[in-house]
DNA sequence: TACTGTTTAGCGTTCT
DNA sequence: AGAACGCTAAACAGTA
């Protein structure tokens, strides 16, 4: 292992998983959601280790948008031209990496789901005309076995027989009374007031649909995620790896709940990354849509009407 | 045609 | 030991 230092990193690989990877580009975007190409580049400007061999990483890496639930497809708009469509965090995915290690996840997140169909489709994110508080998790417990998608009619039956916004649910042993801590309902019943679930910056995102987005939304969002666009910054904190500034995780660490290291701590041995206090946090945090907003969202590109704006949580709302 | 997205498969590593 | 996770390869379909 060659001693860490000025650029020892730069052609080696990160100690960074490709979900990790991905998960820090869409970070990094502004509105928290980025074309496919845009990863790429995020990855490759970032980590010369990935201007190499680009065919076998970045099949990697489709295959990782595809088969895991954390990340939700986002369909452009007619009206955004363009090859692909978004690609952005699951609003439950927050945790996946408790431990610290980027390189591997605590645990694996999931939606629940109900398995009879090997098809499998990526959830995205729009109205399936379900409603709009039943959106909602089925387990799915195997790690290759088939999906369906939000817009598969067993999913939405699935859905439809579910009980009134419960929360999503994480498989493996955490389902039934678990709540997230990025829950809406967490966040809301510990006082997060105009905190989304995980903290979208979702006026920007719906913005970017071409959504009007209310005032007080807009204004809420601004004032309580100050640091949304940090990562665009650059900070220099370490030459081997560049920074991911998301204070995220200050905004929910409190002593005693979850115990975070300073500096994330590959599981893996790799080379002491120095200093990278940025990363903390980064996937820890994630910014995510709320599931309430995204249902509102229609795949068509249907004006989200005042009515829709004002059945959004109060919480969400209250100035 | 190149890119994007989905799916299956196999293997290695790490965790429980 | 088995499960879970991560990486890679590959085939294939859809699309700009």
């Amino acid at each position: 292992m060659p001693r860490p230092g000025k650029n020892s990193y730069s052609d080696q690989k990160p100690p960074y998983s490709y979900i990790s990877l991905t998960a820090m580009a869409i970070q990094s975007s502004s509105e928290k959601m980025l074309p496919l190409s845009d990863i790429y580049k995020f990855i490759m400007d970032r980590f010369p280790y990935y201007r190499e061999n680009t065919q076998r990483w970045q099949n990697s890496l489709r295959h990782n948008l595809s088969f895991n639930d954390c990340f939700i497809k986002i369909p452009r708009r007619p009206d955004q031209p363009g090859k692909g469509s978004f690609w952005a965090l699951h609003p439950d995915c927050g945790d996946m990496f408790e431990n610290g290690s980027f390189l591997r996840r605590r645990k694996r997140f999931k939606l629940l789901r109900v398995e009879h169909s090997p098809c499998k489709s990526t959830p995205v994110l729009h109205s399936y005309h379900s409603h709009p508080h039943t959106q909602h998790s089925l387990h799915q417990s195997h790690h290759h076995s088939g999906k369906l998608g939000m817009g598969h009619p067993e999913y939405l039956g699935t859905m439809g027989r579910l009980s009134h916004f419960q929360s999503y649910t994480l498989s493996g042993g955490q389902s039934g009374s678990f709540k997230h801590p990025f829950a809406i309902e967490s966040l809301i019943g510990r006082d997060y007031k105009g905190v989304m679930a995980s903290g979208l910056p979702i006026a920007s995102v719906m913005h970017h649909l071409g959504y009007p987005v209310p005032a007080q939304l807009g204004g809420m969002v601004n004032s309580v995620w100050p640091h949304v666009g940090m990562l665009s910054e650059s900070v220099p904190v370490s030459s081997d790896y560049p920074p991911f500034s998301v204070a995220m995780k200050g905004l929910y660490h409190h002593p005693g709940t979850q115990s975070m290291p300073a500096v994330p701590v590959p599981i893996k041995p790799t080379p002491t990354l120095g200093t990278v206090p940025s990363l903390t946090g980064m996937t820890q945090g994630v910014t995510q849509i709320c599931p309430r907003t995204a249902s509102l969202m229609e795949r068509d590109g249907t004006p989200l009407t005042e009515e829709k704006s004002a059945s959004l949580h109060p919480a969400l709302l209250q100035s």
